[in-house]
DNA sequence: CAGAAAATTGCAATCATGTTGCAAAAATTT
DNA sequence: AAATTTTTGCAACATGATTGCAATTTTCTG
């Protein structure tokens, strides 16, 4: 499916920054920031509307932010069919403390844990650090 | 043990503004922001005060920062003798959607997972948003 | 305890991040 | 191809966080 096709199937308009922003996705290894992309972008977009690209992908169902342990900002792409109410982010998300790249572990989802009397869990999110695949050589 | 105590403890020069901001962490329920901070502080400290000191408590391990859903910083206090190598926070954080209150869950430990060939695992965070004990009524 | 040395504070400036209103431009609909 | 809707770029703005520097406070030393 093309990234043209892509946009459509979840109602965006097709403009060149969205192609453009979309194929950054597809072709990251990991997850990306927003500086990442306005540094990729450079002067052909406006930061203002990078952030509301990222936010419309985020609102279809596009990607998904990811958590950090520093607190900054990661997107990434989502995997299966998510959409606007319902986004499926239950994998494990990994970052390496060699290449600080994050990827998502699509294949380990997040265990349930026993929560003490009274609390209600809704979402669980984990993030582990460590070394990743390629930097361990 | 005294907060004068404690800070002398851990290397830290004792002053007015240190002494107030590890009270609030001392009497605190759960995790503070540096906006809680600040407005308890009110005009006592100045702002960049509030954050070389966030920032003097956690290079001494006396702080740490919470990880959270919605990529604001948090900080609460160390449980047991955190160094500046070694941070012990290995519990769960859990958020709660109703007050949105952070808590350390200091009971209940991050479970291990599984990782791909590959990943060599150093740290793992996980934090649980749901509904807290409090506002379950 | 006084004076010297070291650390911390407040202030202002500065940078990064993120949002918003609005007119111009582009994309979609008809 | 024209009308309508959406998106973009720009500027302004809000907030969060950091930094240099002089003044102050704390700690160290004799």
């Amino acid at each position: 499916m093309s990234t043209q096709d892509i946009l459509r199937e979840r109602g965006l308009s097709v403009t060149e920054g969205r192609l453009r922003i979309l194929s950054m996705f597809l072709d990251a290894t990991g997850a990306l920031a927003h500086a990442d992309i306005e540094r990729e972008a450079g002067a052909a977009l406006d930061r203002a509307t990078v952030y509301r690209t990222l936010q419309a992908f985020m609102g279809k169902g596009l990607i998904h932010q990811i958590p950090t342990t520093d607190n900054s900002v990661l997107y990434a792409l989502c995997r299966h069919t998510c959409s606007h109410e319902q986004h499926e982010d239950d994998h494990v998300h990994f970052i390496c403390d060699v290449c600080e790249k994050t990827v998502c572990l699509d294949e380990v989802t997040v265990p349930r844990v026993r929560l003490p009397k009274g609390f209600r869990p809704h979402r669980s999110a984990m993030v582990v650090t460590g070394v990743c695949r390629v930097c361990r050589q």
